[in-house]
DNA sequence: CAGCAGGGGGCGA
DNA sequence: CGCCCCCTGCTGG
């Protein structure tokens, strides 16, 4: 061991930012304990690293329990496809509350947000907007509270039930009055279950964007794949950074279907008033009791000039040489290799590595690092539905599923249309997946 | 096609 | 920087 620090020691005199990666776990023990006595932040790095030890011995726990449970679960040899392995759980455990809360009839009044509009087109907008948010701030006013007291209710980390793959959600801390509880926590670096979904939002972070690059190529009409209404009169979503937004797609490339203008801003436009988050407000719940040790922070924001791209000398787990892409996207993950064109969204981002998942859901472990998801997300347990259709029974739980819905079955034209075949559809990832099976032969 | 998660961006504090 | 929203991709039925 003495030998060990003599040669950290030698080591750590010219560690530098970069090398961090390469050192092994004694080695960056120790330089954090060098260098941490020069710093007042002796109490927020400790915490962080409870935190950590605490996920390491959760996992422990977990790996011991899971090899205990080895029937139904890992062992078995069905591939459950990754990340999905965690929601398919999810929605294994997701308590019945559904039935329950969609049974009381939903009053034909007491849901039918957009409708209104949609029926009758010649509603004055801003009328029927306000009369709308009227309406569901009064429908979403209970739930704001509930959803309110239950965000200040903030428990002991300790005490907190960790939400894992192997738990049913009987387990967790749920009431009979409050089954969802969202729960911010303290400090917290992501424990197992956040840890794991941490993983998959790794791998899963990456395809994304080179999904959109690829789609954008394949739609070059649109700068974000729908198409855009000619008027462009839709608030402020056409942005001025169109341009920015992706990078020039390649013209050259092939793009053998087409899209037809859509009614999709009118769509847009038909439900804009009748978004019932917007009723649903919270108090600035940063006052109650999150501690924000700034540990959401990554060392990668801290460590640099905000207008400077991440350092990063480890080979990437990316290809992130592809030029024009990341060109236009020099804000790099060095952890997992996203890209994005603006810090603000690598900070967003980064929150998936470290603590920043700070929202979490006690019915089923799913970690969010914007409140608003979730406030979505409790909605696949409660069940609630707050947009409906105007034009038939249909009910969303999300405003874009609602669109998808309009553009489905109340819309004539199919906007969408293969140029290989007849195929024609209102979705555009319909088409990208039709479009691969005639590349597929 | 429905359900849902997440990237991206606007906006206000 | 947090919140909100739009939009898209992926997946299962
Ligand atoms: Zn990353
Ligand atoms: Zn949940
Ligand atoms: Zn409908
Ligand atoms: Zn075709």
């Amino acid at each position: 061991m003495p030998g060990q620090h003599e040669v950290t020691c030698g080591l750590s005199r010219e560690v530098t930012i970069s090398v961090l990666p390469r050192l092994n776990m004694e080695e960056l023990i120790y330089e954090l304990n060098r260098r941490v006595k020069n710093l007042d932040r002796e109490n927020s790095i400790k915490d962080r690293l409870v935190g950590i030890l605490r996920d390491v011995m959760l996992e422990e726990y977990r790996q011991s329990e899971r090899r205990s449970i080895s029937d139904v679960d890992f062992s078995n040899p069905v591939i459950v496809p990754r990340e999905k392995r965690t929601k398919r759980i999810m929605r294994e455990n997701a308590p019945t509350a559904y039935a329950e809360t969609m049974s009381s009839s939903p009053g034909p009044s007491r849901q039918r947000s957009g409708l209104d509009v949609a029926m009758n087109p010649e509603n004055n907008d801003t009328r029927s907007e306000n009369r709308m948010n009227a309406k569901e701030a009064e429908l979403n006013t209970d739930q704001a509270q509930l959803q309110q007291e239950q965000l200040c209710d903030v428990p002991s980390p300790s005490s907190s039930t960790l939400p894992s793959e192997d738990t049913p959600p009987t387990q967790v801390n749920t009431t009979a009055d409050s089954p969802i509880v969202i729960k911010e926590e303290p400090f917290d670096m992501t424990t197992e279950d956040g840890e794991t979904r941490a993983c998959d939002d790794d791998a899963n972070v990456d395809s994304p964007t080179l999904g959109t690059h690829v789609f954008n190529i394949m739609n070059p009409m649109s700068s974000s794949s729908y198409p855009k209404n000619p008027l462009g009169g839709n608030k402020s979503r056409e942005k001025i950074s169109t341009a920015s937004q992706q990078p020039n797609p390649d013209h050259s490339d092939v793009r053998q279907w087409e899209c037809h203008v859509s009614e999709d801003d009118r769509i847009r436009q038909i439900y804009q008033p009748s978004n019932p988050d917007n009723a649903v407000s919270f108090p600035d719940d940063r006052d109650t009791g999150f501690v924000d040790t700034g540990h959401e922070q990554s060392n990668v924001q801290r460590d640099q000039p905000s207008n400077f791209p991440t350092y990063d000398n480890r080979p990437s787990l990316v290809p992130n040489d592809n030029s024009m892409q990341n060109n236009f996207k020099p804000y790099k993950c060095n952890q997992c290799g996203f890209r994005s064109m603006y810090p603000h969204n690598l900070k967003k981002h980064m929150k998936h590595h470290t603590a920043g998942k700070r929202f979490m859901c006690n019915e089923c472990g799913y970690r969010a690092y914007d409140k608003y998801r979730l406030v979505e997300h409790t909605r696949t347990h409660t069940g609630e539905k707050p947009y409906s259709c105007d034009m038939c029974d249909y009910k969303a739980a999300f405003k874009s599923q609602i669109m998808k819905h309009m553009k489905k079955n109340h819309m004539t034209v199919k906007p969408y249309s293969c140029g290989i075949c007849d195929h024609k559809t209102y979705q555009a990832s319909d088409m990208k997946l039709h479009m691969k099976c005639h590349a597929l032969g």
